[in-house]
DNA sequence: CGCGCCGGTGATCGGTCGATAAACACGCCG
DNA sequence: CGGCGTGTTTATCGACCGATCACCGGCGCG
């Protein structure tokens, strides 16, 4: 055994010049397309390969699966570094929603109903295979990708769900009382034990339940239940050794939160 | 640019032949070990560098970084492959503490209390930069080792703590009504908020709390005044339905669960 | 004191990688 | 109907990978 181990197969030996003309033994019939429609074409193509095969995939790999050659790829990006970036953008950028902020901020709806609300809507968008493989991927690479697409969520999710927990039963709000370490850590369990789900399934690959939108519910409805003796407890902590800290100012205690931040 | 953007750097160029002698220059001192003693310092090697660099690290590097060089890797290793065996074997083997089952099995302890104290000695075990790192990148590359592993998990741990839940509560034991779907869920959420607890240091790169112990104490009672609301509803359907389905079977209700599995 | 054993190295091989260059094929315009 | 622009392919380059082989040199045994 003397050769690499890697791709067993060699290619298929498509004879050339064939565009769209479907020969019968022909396998796949090779279409000429406009520039922009072909750079979509790759851009997609990449999206699947990479999260399949990581970003150590080879490029003749991703050109064979595209049906096209791999200096093909080099026309529209130039190099592999390249591609991999706009990977990173097919599948980050635009699949934040705003709505999920507004979904959190509406106090029409009961906060535990909300938090389900969201968490299924968050679950939807995340939990796919090409999202959570890119993510791993991104993250053992040393990208910083990770860490700051975590820190948005920290400041957009986390602080609502906390805010609302709070209000909820009766504790002081953010503004008053800073969010303690812990808090976040009784959040980030929530956000860890759903997307864990996918972990499970598209990196392990193991079997998971089929009705995710139950399991959810069923988190976060223990969440809202096991919460409140632990936060309580630290939030009337850091309240005292606050106002111990700084005597001058109002005691923010145990009551009523007023209104949201 | 043409070349690979790889390994930007080339090797020092030692001179050959220094076992020992540390000449003022030479960088690292060439020992010459005995033939175990090499293996395992290779095996060492292998497991810090496979984990920091993946499984596609190449084997000059590891080789470079053990102050030796690449072909003397082959005396002990047949190939690359059996190097991450290797790895394999080193981080997952007898990692598994058998007192673990032993702890949750202790009924002199409240159940709180044995898995808290559970929770923190699986913690301090597997929260490693090379636990989490190994575990993922064989994850991704489509080992069964995570699924092999974690059915190991389930049927040790899982079943011991819903188990012990349920007899907390007063629950029917899973002799009685089998353990559902959604408590596994259930389960599985405690344990994915620990473990992401690694994910988030040691594959994204983030700042992680001080003291794990505390934030797992936590966890834990939250998990625990979180579960049962969830957890009574389920078990009460599934005794139901199983009724349903077994008409000649006794009642398995809501009584107190008489002893352990 | 010589010699064989064995841990270790230098050189190198076949293969594959990312990337480039040149030629080719089809559609379009004049 | 011939030239030209552009999408695509063939052929190939230099680098580097995993793996192999011949050889080297210090240590220990007789």
């Amino acid at each position: 055994m003397r050769a690499r181990p890697r791709a067993p197969e060699d290619a298929p030996k498509l004879s050339p010049y064939q565009y769209g003309v479907a020969t019968s033994k022909a396998k796949p019939p090779r279409t000429r397309l406009s520039a922009d429609e072909r750079e979509r074409a790759i851009a997609r193509g990449a999206v699947a390969f990479f999260c399949e095969a990581g970003f150590g995939g080879r490029t003749r790999e991703l050109a064979k699966r595209l049906g096209i050659t791999q200096p093909l790829l080099y026309r529209y990006f130039p190099n592999k570094e390249a591609l991999i970036d706009r990977v990173y953008q097919e599948v980050y950028l635009n699949r934040w929603d705003p709505q999920w902020e507004e979904l959190l901020d509406d106090h029409t709806r009961p906060a535990r109903e909300r938090i389900i609300a969201f968490y299924r809507a968050y679950a939807k968008a995340v939990l796919s295979y090409e999202w959570i493989r890119i993510f791993m991927f991104s993250g053992l690479r040393g990208m910083d990708l990770n860490s700051r697409y975590l820190t948005l969520v920290r400041d957009r999710i986390y602080t609502r769900v906390i805010r609302e927990l709070r209000r909820e039963y009766g504790l002081p709000s953010p503004a008053e009382v800073p969010i303690s370490e812990l808090e976040f850590e009784l959040v980030w369990a929530l956000h860890a034990s759903i997307f864990y789900i996918g972990i499970r399934k598209w990196i392990y690959g193991l079997e998971i339940p089929e009705h995710i939108d139950g399991v959810i519910e069923g988190l976060t409805v223990a969440f809202f239940d096991g919460v409140p003796a632990v936060m309580s407890r630290v939030v009337a902590n850091a309240a005292k050794t606050r106002a111990r800290s700084r005597p001058g100012s109002p005691r923010a205690g145990r009551r009523r939160a007023p209104g949201s931040a």
